[in-house]
RNA sequence: GGACAGGUGCCCGAGUGGCUAAAGGGGGCAGACUGUAAAUCUGCUGGCUUCGGUCUUCGAAGGUUCGAAUCCUUCCCUGUCCA
């Protein structure tokens, strides 16, 4: 089995590129977007049209229903599952944006055995009780290296569970020998678009977004709020959060599109912050469409 | 033509004599990140600097004052209302 990673920021055209490259080697297309894995937000993550599935077998796309939420770790193992079923000689291709799972499956995570829902509300409740400062202190005492900061209540919060159920650093994990990372041979392209393109790259999105906003975004959005799952984290990401907050008056018809395309090039700002630091992806530049040099490598790479 | 209101840094906006290169927010830039990650969090954001400073800045020009974004005069522009 050998997989091939197309990455990078959104709205660069990878789920395109990978259905191309799919067909032409007869691959299999995974899902590795960490909005496109959840049921009915298909309209909003950019999912891949019915046209699309049907023409290359894609796995790991919609199939999260509401409420339920994700974790790089569950994702790992589904992914793992999933791929289980197919021939051994597959290749895959493996698309999406989220750096943060693209690591998990690549390295594999920490192999942390589940921690009590005891704990966990314990944490929480000394958070809310006594603010984060006490907590932050009881980290500082027990792994003054930690670079969690005091307001990242999140991985404060993560970290004291870990300290509490294992009585271990998040440092001693890093430096434990890691048998989950990918057991396949891999090749990572990106797509992606030079700073001087920024306001190309802005036209681009904000298409993308009002062609989102007719297909039907707004119902799509609804029809989660209509069945009482504002809570669900999902709903927050880009694009939906700004939708809910037009269904709930708090943003007009008109402020929308340019809201998500704001957030969107946000993201894009982020997504490709984190791809900065691995020098080993092969970049494609989406304004040069040199893809076909990268195209060459994945054909080298697959032979 | 008349009456108010107002013009502040990239944008919005606070500030009505010194503690003001000017709160706060947005945007931008840089960064962190191992079970929420399209999330969460951090730093910087007038110029120059040998980092001690120094120069320019709050519509414009004058003036008052030891000292002005803040007070006075005139002018320009914007909004609302009355003719």
């Amino acid at each position: 089995m050998k997989c091939v990673f197309v990455i990078g920021p959104t709205a660069t055209g990878k789920s395109q590129l990978a259905i191309e490259l799919a067909e032409k080697h007869s691959g299999h297309i995974v899902n590795i977007d960490s909005v496109q894995f959840f049921k009915g937000l298909e309209i909003g993550s950019a999912a891949p049209l019915v046209d699309d599935l049907k023409k290359v077998p894609h796995h790991l796309f919609s199939y999260v229903a509401a409420p339920t939420e994700m974790t790089a770790g569950q994702y790992i193992r589904d992914f793992y599952q999933q791929i289980s079923k197919l021939k051994p000689n597959t290749n895959l291709f493996i698309v999406g944006g989220t750096g943060f799972y693209i690591q998990a499956l690549e390295k594999g995570m920490f192999n942390l055995p589940e921690i009590s829902n005891e704990i966990k509300q314990q944490v929480l409740d000394d958070l809310g009780k006594h603010g984060p400062e006490k907590l932050y202190l009881e980290l500082k005492n027990f792994d003054a290296e930690s670079v969690v900061h005091l307001n990242d209540h999140y991985r404060l919060g993560r970290a004291l569970e870990i300290k509490r159920a294992f009585n271990k650093k998040m440092s001693d994990f890093q430096s434990e020998n890691n048998k989950d990372a990918l057991p396949f041979p891999y090749l990572k392209i990106g797509l992606n678009f030079s700073t001087d393109d920024k306001e190309k790259m802005r036209t681009r999105v904000k298409n993308r977004i009002q062609q989102m906003i007719k297909n039907g975004l707004i119902e799509e959005t609804k029809s989660f709020l209509d069945c009482g799952f504002d809570q669900w984290a999902p709903l927050s990401s880009v694009g939906y959060l700004e939708t809910v907050q037009y269904l709930k008056n708090e943003i007009t018809l008109e402020q929308l599109e340019p809201a998500i395309t704001l957030s969107t090039m946000q993201l894009i700002k982020k997504q490709r912050n984190w791809f900065k630091r691995d020098p080993t992806i092969l970049w494609s530049d989406i304004f040069q469409s040199d893809t076909r040099v990268v195209e060459n490598e994945v054909e080298k790479f697959l032979k």
